[in-house]
DNA sequence: CATAATTGTTGATCTATATCAAGGTTGTTT
DNA sequence: AAACAACCTTGATATAGATCAACAATTATG
């Protein structure tokens, strides 16, 4: 096999709308493979609330998110759920050398994925070390981030809860960077009460009583349903429970 | 630089020791490589109860677990502990590429770790890709692991909780493959009330009333403090909330 | 052997969150 | 504009598990 030198300026215009390119794979691929990814590479949307995949059904692609929001969610038998994984744009969702999902995979806001299937992507894997070690780092922050969550939910009470989630979304809502002006983060939170409880380990009613407390606090403000304010991040953060120096994993 | 057909059968006498040979890295190395792996390894003893690294302690090596039990735990500031990860013989400790240790990582019992110099292992790494694709591997069981686990912190009942650890330490303890004789399992619970109490975001209080709740029911005998010996498995299996056919993950 | 330390058990009580129930908002359809 | 659906809020009550407290069993120590 001919090997061709790095040619990050060419093909990061061949793939610019691929967020995999940022995060994933193709960071420091070399342009050849590259070829390949982009002809094994295809889109797909969801609208809210639709399922993309159902625990135990069949998954014949990997993907990352391109906009919007997804969900990994387990469900037992009585139909208590539990959100395992909530994948923002750019994160990845699938697993290399696995048949079927081991979870459902709901669209929690309009979403679309940048999808690779699964067979040529890992064949490219192997032949790309470079996707290997990118995607090995990608999953042990996730690993760091679903341990994060399991501290959130066996010891936080229902409030630190609430403000450990409105903290996670806000530094990972990349729209909020165009209104951090003067302290106040301004975003939307993609979630309904009912996901944020799935989120949580709560119930709704419980989410929904916090949010209150937190907003008859000044903690946040609300605009709508969904439109969040924080006048002052810090004093939201003093609510998690978490160290306040301790670097955020989510 | 040159490379050697793999030569299983000579390298797993060389490492016979080394769980590393069997999950970790080794597997399908090529014997040059292995060489390295060697001349980077040392072993370390811990007693049960002392603590391997402090969260945010420098951590210069990464380790598998040759015998004994090893725990990773985080603290928030008032004290409240939750374990985030358990691990067994075989099981791999720490991040490469990251300085300090996230969380608290304790000998839960004896525990013998089986080290490798942080950075020659990195080196090895890049140029060995299957040492970087079974670390994958291994990290996303681990993260399965993990997301089996949040379920049971977000959503199980006290007594579920007990039972599904119980399952879980049964079916991953190898020593309990000599007394499977008759349907009955017999094994050391390697972990104290508060240890278990950790591992499921309760006190050790409920731990133990539930311990007591599941051998009243004669779901579990004991015998002294430790030893558990499960009559029937299946029926257990039905205390935890779990699918009976889902495959566990940990 | 007696004493202390560690670990586990059980009881009484409290409380955070779940559950059950009603009503309020917002946005959409006709 | 009325009717409806989806989503959210709030109240009353119940309860699982936490907390506080005493004691029992086991192991270690002088």
């Amino acid at each position: 096999m001919t090997r061709v030198t790095p040619k990050i300026q060419s093909f990061s215009q061949e793939c610019k709308d691929c967020p995999i390119r940022h995060r994933a794979v193709c960071a420091r691929c070399e342009a050849d493979e590259l070829t390949h990814l982009e002809q094994i590479k295809y889109y797909r949307s969801f609208e809210a609330g639709q399922t993309v995949v159902w625990a135990g059904d069949r998954m014949d692609f990997v993907a990352s998110v391109v906009t919007g929001i997804a969900t990994l969610s387990q469900t037992m038998e009585d139909g208590r759920r539990q959100m395992v994984g909530l994948l923002l744009p750019s994160d990845f969702a699938g697993r290399p050398g696995r048949e079927t999902s081991a979870y459902d995979v709901t669209a929690a806001t309009d979403l679309v994925m940048c999808c690779f299937r699964k067979k040529p992507f890992e064949e490219i894997m192997l032949r790309t070390p470079h996707i290997g070690q990118r995607l090995l780092e990608m999953t042990l922050d996730e690993l760091d981030a679903a341990r994060e969550w399991m501290l959130l939910l066996g010891r936080k009470t229902a409030r630190e809860k609430i403000a450990s989630l409105i903290c996670i979304i806000a530094r990972r809502d990349a729209s909020l960077q165009l209104s951090a002006s003067d302290g106040e983060l301004r975003f939307d939170l993609p979630l309904t009460r009912e996901a944020m409880s799935e989120y949580l380990g709560l119930t709704l009613e419980t989410v929904s009583r916090q949010m209150s407390a937190l907003r008859k606090e000044g903690l946040i403000l609300t605009e709508g349903k969904r439109q969040i304010v924080i006048p002052d991040f810090d004093r939201l953060l003093e609510e998690t429970g978490d160290d306040s120096d301790g670097g955020f994993l989510v």
